[in-house]
DNA sequence: TGACATTAAGTGTGGTAACACTTATACTTG
DNA sequence: CAAGTATAAGTGTTACCACACTTAATGTCA
């Protein structure tokens, strides 16, 4: 007795097409993921951009990344990464400094407060993950990984 | 020869699980379809979030609907749906009535000019979709709904 | 080598989203 | 019916996102 789409957003009339029905169910399915997420950082003071920055600077320990490495290892579009670290900075989580090669260069490191931070969280994203997700198959997990790089990889 | 979420941002080490691995598929390829139909819209002075209002607004003719059933039927959350309306109202795309039965309520209703938007969109939407998602077959786009609607449902 | 293009980061500005709070009308019940 | 509760809409404020533009350093090639 699964719920529709159309139930979930109230929609009478049928989709104009195959391909309409799943881009919505995918915009959908996305959004209600991430809404549990955010609710999950919020009283941390981050916001899921924020999270996914030091995800990846976590990642990239000792060096850190520039700016732009940065913005394109993001999972959502960010077009003024700048300011959002400029405010991850002023909270503390991320240092940066010119780097010397290329003085146009400037590279962003995570503090020990941003990999603390990362520490109180990932347990509970984890579990987050698991209760939103956990009642698929590892099979149907990995249909759903399949057609969704199907569908980024078209032709 | 598909390019998995790895490459995509630039990801070196593996998933923590296959719950995450699904849910940054998910969000990765919502942000991607999303971005390009933001394009989409953006030379007709609309975001994505105003065509949803519209779309809506269009099926629920000509009674109009109230703000808070308008936000229940939105793709994505929206707590702000006044000042939302606010602004469409200024464009001229959808006019605002207090209701006679109960004094609270103001219903909201697509104008002409917002219904000859959704017109020159339309079309365009649906090609943009097709090109999004017609490589899959109509078994692979039911098997994406199937599952993702098995994703909201969690028992 | 010097003018021009390219790439990196940052800034100015306006619009959008989010949260808590307020106002106004309707409902409920002792 | 009067007081309290619930519901609908709107407002104040802050943070955030987005686009166009600017500044600075590097690369390129006639």
């Amino acid at each position: 007795m699964s719920k529709t789409l159309q139930d979930d957003i109230h929609q009478r009339r049928p989709f104009s097409s195959p391909q309409q029905e799943a881009w919505l169910n995918v915009v959908r399915t996305s959004t209600t993921l991430q809404d549990a997420s955010e609710e999950l950082f919020k009283p941390h003071g981050i916001t899921g951009t924020q999270y996914n920055v030091l995800r990846i600077l976590r990642g990239a320990e000792p060096e850190g990344l520039c700016r732009n490495a940065l913005r394109d290892r993001m999972l959502t579009r960010m077009p003024d990464v700048t300011r959002l670290l400029d405010r991850m900075e002023r909270s503390g989580l991320v240092t940066r400094s010119r780097e010397g090669t290329d003085r146009r260069m400037v590279s962003t490191q995570i503090t020990p407060v941003g990999k603390a931070l990362l520490h109180a969280i990932d347990p509970k994203l984890m579990a987050l993950h698991r209760s939103q997700l956990g009642h698929l198959t590892e099979t149907q997990l990995q249909a759903v990984v399949n057609l969704l790089t199907l569908i980024r990889n078209r032709p």
